[in-house]
DNA sequence: TATTGTTATACTCTATAACTATA
DNA sequence: TATAGTTATAGAGTATAACAATA
């Protein structure tokens, strides 16, 4: 049958047979081309990398930002976060401040020229989404968001 | 609204409005749970990277794998599967060997130590599967990776 | 000339322990 | 004692150019 199938050029990143069973291999291969469409619409254009651009959005799109919340929400050790936010201050594109009633606590949000760069960002993002999924119908990109949320929504932390 | 909801411990990476829109964020986010798992059943236990144990499973069930195939199968580039490859010989869990009939190329098997070592990692996917989808529903688990095949498949090389 | 694989190297990303300050 | 954030550092992962061998 097809079990002398091989790795295609044609087909390049699909193989066959036991790692066809694991979501992890598929969420990888998924991402080869997700990873490209971000790099060639933002990463290059705006010189940020996709944890720096989720942080990004994240702060544009949510009111009480802390290097806390955004560590467990994207998973970045506090450590490593400290540094990223200190190159996104020095490109001045957020501000960080303490709260007033627990001083441990730092706020995060973005500066006019923070959200000049997301305003531009969300201006190309369609673009990308449309060569990303331009073979989905609408109802499988809805189904696969979805999907997706279900398997992020089970994790502890 | 849900204009105000901000980052919440209970939904530790689930957060609002442009994110939610991009394929790369729920990869990124359901990747999470899958990395941990990962770690859990196969990473310590086996001492492998993601790239490793992929490499030994596709090797396991592929007739002819060579490093041109994989790098392109995976999108490794060459240089670093060299350096994967020759950790994976120290091993005795891969064996290269040159082609007959063009000596450029390179064909990777499992040693009997890789493939027994498959064997006894085949042997705990499926609890971590179970452990990752435990919440979807067969008919869902099979959408989710026909659809990430249908993203997958769309790249360029 | 083109392709497969290697060497060398630089850079980025990631993870951990130990620390300060605040509560 | 516990939590938020920082500093320091080591290790792992990633990307690129230049090369040798073969076609």
């Amino acid at each position: 049958m097809k079990n002398t199938r091989v790795l295609e050029p044609a087909l390049p990143g699909h193989l066959d047979h036991k790692m066809m069973k694991l979501l992890g291999y598929h969420l990888a291969q998924a991402s080869i081309p997700t990873n490209t469409a971000f790099k060639k619409y933002i990463g290059t254009v705006f010189q940020l990398n996709k944890v720096e651009f989720t942080i990004l959005m994240l702060v544009a799109s949510n009111e009480t930002v802390t290097p806390k919340r955004l560590s467990i929400a994207i998973n970045v050790p506090a450590p490593n976060l400290t540094i990223i936010l200190d190159n996104l201050e020095k490109r001045e594109l957020i501000a960080r401040s303490r709260s007033e009633t627990d001083r441990r606590v730092q706020y995060v949000n973005l500066t006019p020229k923070g959200l000049t760069m997301v305003d531009d960002m969300n201006a190309v993002t369609d673009a990308m989404e449309q060569e990303l999924l331009k073979h989905l119908t609408p109802a499988e990109r809805a189904m696969l968001f979805e999907l997706l949320k279900k398997v992020a929504l089970h994790r502890r932390v």
